[in-house]
Parts: C-alpha cells; structure tokens; sequence
DNA sequence: CTTGACCCTGACATTGATGTCAGGGGTTAC
DNA sequence: GTAACCCCTGACATCAATGTCAGGGTCAAG
C-alpha cells in the first residue's frame, strides 16, 4: 500500500505519515521507484500513533515506548515503559489542570469584583484573593493594536 | 529610570520589557543617548502586563483592552472590552479544562485496564470509554529512539 | 585611557506536529 | 504525447514570549 492508502485508512495526513516515519516510529520498504510500501500492519499503528498524539504524547514519548506495545489489550500497560509514561502524562496533565484552574479562579474574582452578575458560580477551591483586580490608568496606549503579523 | 531599573523593579527582564514597547504595550520617552526613559507608572504597567501574561493573556489581547484599564479597582470591568476579554479568556481556559479531562480519564482507563491498583480514584464525569487502551506488535520499531535532537 | 556596567538594534532559536510550496519524477488512461 | 494523479525530497511557516548572541555605543570610576 502507497503512502496515500494510508493516509486514507488512517486519518493521518500524508505529511504526518512521513513525519512518522522520519522520527522513527513507523518504517516502510520501498518500491523499486523510491516510493514507500505499507501494510496493513503499518495502517493500524498510525492509527494508533495518531490516538497518541491526540492524548498529548509527543512523537518523542511516544518512541520510547512504542517498541514495548503489545497486542493484547490485556497486557497494556504491562509494559513499565508504557505504564510509566503513562503515569508521567498523567501527572502533567493534572499539573495543567490545577495552573489552568488558578488562572479561572483569578479570572472569575476580577470580573466577580466589577460586575454584579451572579451567574459565576465558582464551585470548588475558595480562593483567598490577594489577586488586585485590575487597576492603573495609563493615558498615551490608545494605539496599540495592529502592529501585530496576521495569518496569510 | 533606565530600562535596567524597570527590569529589576517589575521582574520583568530587560528583554521583555523592549518586547512590550515593540507591540505597543508601553511607551518610553528617549534620552539625548538613544537610552529609553520610564517613570513609576511604567513601573506600574509592566508590572499589570506580567500579571496579565501570567493569567494567560497574549500581548494581543492585552492591547486591545489596555487602553480602557482605569486606576479604580471597583471599575474594573467597567470598561466592556476588559470584561469581554475575561470572559472569552475563561471560556478558552475552560475548553482547554475540559479536553485536559477528556484525555485524563482516557489515561486513567489505559492504566486502569493494565495494572490491577487502585489508587486511581476516578472521581467526577463517568466515562463511556470506547477508547480500546492498548494493542498491536509491531516486531521491527526497535531502534526508535534518539532521532531526536537534545537541547544543548 | 582602560575597565566594567549599562544601553542600543537586529536577528536567530526555542516548542512540535502539521500545512504548504518548489521542483522533480512515475503511472495510467485517453 | 499529454493530462491527471500520485509519489519523492527539502525547506519554510505556523504560535508567542523570551533567551541569547553579535556588533556596537555611553559613561563613570579608576
């Protein structure tokens, strides 16, 4: 199979695939005109990678543990490489989690601390606010805005 | 005051600080030797600007609303822009929660499968997991590893 | 006059998967 | 033979704040 049946099967674009193969994660022999020949084997670990990536592995985490995946689903983790990265993406996650939560907590005080409005519950973790709204007026910034490159 | 004075003042770096007069965040008077000149409310802004970064902020964003910040801490939001910007800034923050928790119960899954403990509690947003942890040999992914370049 | 501590501008690097383009070739059907 | 697809490699761009380097001034103290 050529690199587009991949691509097709997979979900993964045709640079991805390449991309995959330059890191190392997958291989691929070649026809006698230089192009890459997969198989169904390959079809079904980029689709795996693919799940990977978008659990937040990089292709880098993903290749030290990627030698060590086994097919039975029983036996996932049975792997300590992949258990262990597992467990270290799990921990990052969390730590993402709890920056991402004091940032909302700071948020809601400033807009809790203008307007009246009632519709932010704020559930969990009371904060104890030594967080100063917002302040400062500083007269000369009108035109700031646009010095900035847009997307072409 | 010298850009060095503001640096050390705000705990900004000097770097930075040349960065937010460049997108328009500050302005700096010059002296007859080309050196920029801040005064206290400088101070001040740089030191809003960091908080605001630290919030998750873009110097982007902040343009667009830094020109309506005020003095009064009451008024915060007052202007439509800052609270506008809060508020979309805490839709994105809880969006990125979310996945953060989407993909956290699915490495919770992947672990749990695998391992037989049970310290993963698992507490809140049940899971329909058809996530189908982990399978598939691939015997010739041995060699994977350091195709990578290391930060000098 | 030299040293050291500042300041200046401009430019490149970082992160990492992916998009996209340039320039070139293979394969197949008409 | 030519159009329409597919493939190849290599390279640059993306996002955004910040670090860092090169190459060059300024200025006060010794």
């Amino acid at each position: 199979m050529k690199i587009g049946g991949v691509a097709k099967r997979t979900g993964a674009s045709v640079r991805s695939v390449r991309h995959y193969e330059k890191v190392g994660l997958i291989r691929a022999t070649r026809d006698e005109n230089g192009y890459r020949d997969f198989d169904e084997t390959d079809v079904l670990l980029v689709r795996r990678i693919g799940r990977m990536i978008r659990l937040g592995f990089t292709t880098e985490e993903i290749a030290t543990f990627l030698n060590c995946i086994v097919d039975d689903p029983a036996t996932v983790t049975a792997c300590p490489k992949v258990a262990a990265a597992h467990r270290l993406k799990l921990a990052a996650i969390e730590r993402q989690m709890a920056d991402l939560e004091t940032r909302r907590q700071k948020l809601l005080i400033t807009l809790k601390a203008a307007s009246g409005q009632d519709d932010t519950s704020v559930p969990e973790t009371p904060v104890h606010a030594e967080t100063s709204p917002i302040s400062l007026a500083h007269p000369h910034n009108a035109g700031a805005r646009r010095l900035f490159r847009r997307r072409g």
